[in-house]
Parts: C-alpha cells; structure tokens; sequence
DNA sequence: CCAAAAGTGTTAGTGGTACACCCATGT
DNA sequence: ACATGGGTGTACCACTAACACTTTTGG
C-alpha cells in the first residue's frame, strides 16, 4: 500500500547554537561526499525505527557533539522537491542551544578537519537550503527568547547579569539598556539571586545568578508539544 | 544508500477549521480501512514527487473540500514510532481556515456520510494522535490571531465589526468587551471601512469593513517560512 | 588615583482593561 | 413604543524606553 512513495526519504538537520568567542556560534561540518562534496552543511541523519524525532535529532547532536544537556526544539520540515539534488529527500529540522562549556573538546576530537564553529551571522556558502535553515533557527530563537528562559541552555549554571544581557544581545543582534534590562528580568521570577560574586580579574565583583530549576521546568509545561 | 530508511513513509495530514453555526469546526473524515476503521481523523494523504510539501497539503484539502482561497500553514511533524500501529509513518501536518461560504457544498456532495463538520471544543474519539494534532492547531492559531490577521480568511470579503469580534471569540474561546475590542482592531491599520451597512433584518444596519489586501500582502512577508 | 565593569531610579509615553449608556432600525 | 443589536469614551494600571552617575575592585 505505500509503494508509490518509497522515493522520499526524510532525514533530520539540527542547527546547533552556542555562544563562544563572545560570538553566536553555529556547528556545521564539511560534507565529505556528493552531493555538494566539500561544501559547509549542518549536521544531520536519519531516523531509526524505534526512535522518535527527538530522539533522532538528539542523538545525531550527540555524536556530533556529545553534549546530552542541551534544548532541543523542531524547527520546521523542509520538502522542496527541489532541494536535494537528483533525490527527494524532505528533511525535519531541529535547533538546539548548548552551553560553551560542553563543547570545548570538538576541535581536539575532530582536529577542527570536518567540524567547525562560525559566526551566524557571516555565514559561508551552504549546501543544500541549509542557510536557510539556519535563518529560520536564528528567528524561533529571538521568538522563544521573549517568553522562555531558554538562554540558560547557554550560559554556565551561575552567571552574571551582564553575562547574560551579552547573550540576549547575541541572540537579538542589536545592543540592550543595561538598566531596563535588569529591571525587566528581575522583575520576572525566573532568576535566583546566589550570594556568590565573580573573584574579580581586576574590576568590581559580579553577583552571580542562577535559573530557578523548578520554574523552568514549569514553564516547559506551556510549550504545547 | 538509503535502503536503512525505507521502511519510513511520510503523510501529510490537514487540519482544517471553519466557523460555521456559530461555531468553530474542524473538518473530519470517517476512516474506512483499517487502521482505525470506523474512527474518525482529519484528511490526510502522500505527497507526489513533483510536490512541496506545501502543493501536496493544498492538494489533499481541494480534494475534500474543493477551496483553494485558504490560509494554510505547516504545523507539525509527528513521528512518534508508535502513533500509526504496525508501521512507521510520520505525519507532517498542517493547518488550514476556510471561509464557511466557499464549504456550504461539502454535505451535499458526499452525503455527510464519510465528511463531517465538527465543533472543536467537543471532539469526537480521533484515530492515532490526530486529537492532539487538532488541538495544537487551535494554538498555534491562536496565536497568530495576536498579530497576523488570519481571521479574514473565514469570513466573507465585507462583514460587520461584531462579526469579526465573534471570530476572535470563537478561536480564543471566550468573550472579548467590545468598545477594547473596536479600538484595538481599528487602532491597526489593517482594516478598511466601506460605505456599505448590512441591509438590517430587524435592527440597526452595521457598517462593513474589508480587510487591506495589500497590508496582508506584506504581513505575509513577516512570516519567516 | 586611575581604569574597568557593576550597580542603581525617574519620567514620559504607550497599550491593556474595566466599565454603561445612547442610537438606528424593523415590527 | 419597544426590542434588538450597533456604536461610542474615559480612567487606571502596567509595561516600555530613554537616559547618567556612583561604587567597588585591582593594579
């Protein structure tokens, strides 16, 4: 009964975030086969039989990255007949955020051959429309940003203030009031205030803060799948 | 090189909402071939090779509706290895509105044996996940009601101010003051008064608006995909 | 004492919400 | 004249945006 479309095949992309270098940072890797052999493109894969399409788009980070602690969004499914060459091959993509921190090791591991950061927004030419994709991560990223903690994915699990106006500036590309932006995330109940400071390398001590762990996992309860 | 995947099919599946009665409906389809035989699920369909996955949703509504003046936008992928007994489909799904004037003929044409209108807030049993499907359709249009004015694709071309509040009402599901109502949607610039009134059958006639087609033309341009 | 980043309040404007009465028409 | 839905304005509150100086530390 399902022959007459035997010739799609579906895959999973995952653009992943990370703020590195003071820079939001894209992984993508360099295809080593046709086609677009040579060109940069965001890692992807296929689904296995018994997983879900989170459980693909998380493991295919995984092996990329081998970061598990990560936020994993679907992004959108992309089916251009037009958009793998000489194929159709529709692909669900997924974005994620992970933490600087995590990924420290990728270039040791893959001696910075096949696997590369760079800056979202200098992007170099892309296989397939996976510019486009990564666009479309970068403007869910700002939507989610207005109503979701979800830059605590990014930072440390205690940060400062200015550490984390830095992220939102990254993310909205465009620069913040200091003081309304304090004002507006303390005024949320998002963060805890710990009563450790940032042993100073010859400037004034930072308070550090925290993500409150229950809230946000409330607040998963309000993103409807 | 793809023969690990074979065993995925893709569907596309569509979710489409009118206002009709007074009510919110959904149109649904009553499965006659197993799985869930018998059940009833929204209309769904494979994509041609030739096809977007936009073109095959578009398809598969004309084919039981016979509109094609719609608002439609992708949803969702599901791909949870258990949704579809015995085999492994994943569903992209989307949603659609359709004005009630241009579905006026769907009973006729089939019956209303196999075809159905349903009221969204009292779903009958669903076939796989489409319950789930529906409902975060509802969501997801209402919220693009916040800032996309979607509700012209439900009613006529010319209608009344509280016509319109009574779509909004519909979609959000509860009752909106009028006097916020009217300054907010006239606030905008998005509707255009004419100098029609409705030909009143026992009360006050009520000025007609439209909608600027060229101001949903560039809102279109706002929507990233 | 200087450099560098941390920290802190007020004002004006905008948008949301709550709320009650008169108007134009058909019967 | 009455029943029905159409149409209108104001006051309060909360949030946003613009804006500049003092504090704490290390060197």
């Amino acid at each position: 009964m399902f022959n007459e479309v035997k010739t799609h095949e579906l895959t999973i992309d995952v653009v992943v975030f990370t703020i590195k270098d003071n820079k939001l940072q894209v992984l993508i890797t360099r295809r080593n086969k046709e086609p677009f052999k040579g060109r940069w493109a965001i890692p992807g894969g296929y689904i296995r039989l018994s997983e879900t399409l989170d459980d693909a788009a998380a493991r295919i980070l995984k092996e990329k990255t081998d970061v598990d602690d990560i936020y994993l969004e679907q992004l959108y499914t992309f089916g251009d007949p037009l958009r793998y060459p000489n194929a159709r091959v529709v692909t669900c993509a997924y974005f994620a955020l992970v933490k600087a921190e995590d990924v420290e090791h990728i270039f040791t591991r893959e001696q910075g051959e096949d696997v590369a950061w760079h800056n979202v927004y200098s992007l170099p030419e892309m296989a397939f429309d996976h510019k486009k994709i990564i666009e479309y991560s970068l403007y869910r990223t700002r939507e989610r940003l207005e109503y979701f903690p979800i830059s605590y994915k990014l930072l440390k699990d205690k940060f400062t203030l200015t550490e984390l106006q830095r992220t939102y500036e990254l993310i909205l590309n465009k620069p913040l009031d200091k003081r309304n932006f304090r004002k507006k995330i303390l005024s949320g109940t998002m963060l805890i205030e710990t009563d450790e400071y940032t042993k100073s390398g010859s400037k004034r001590p930072a308070k550090l803060y925290m993500f409150d762990p229950d809230l946000i996992k409330s607040k998963k309860g309000l993103m409807f799948v």
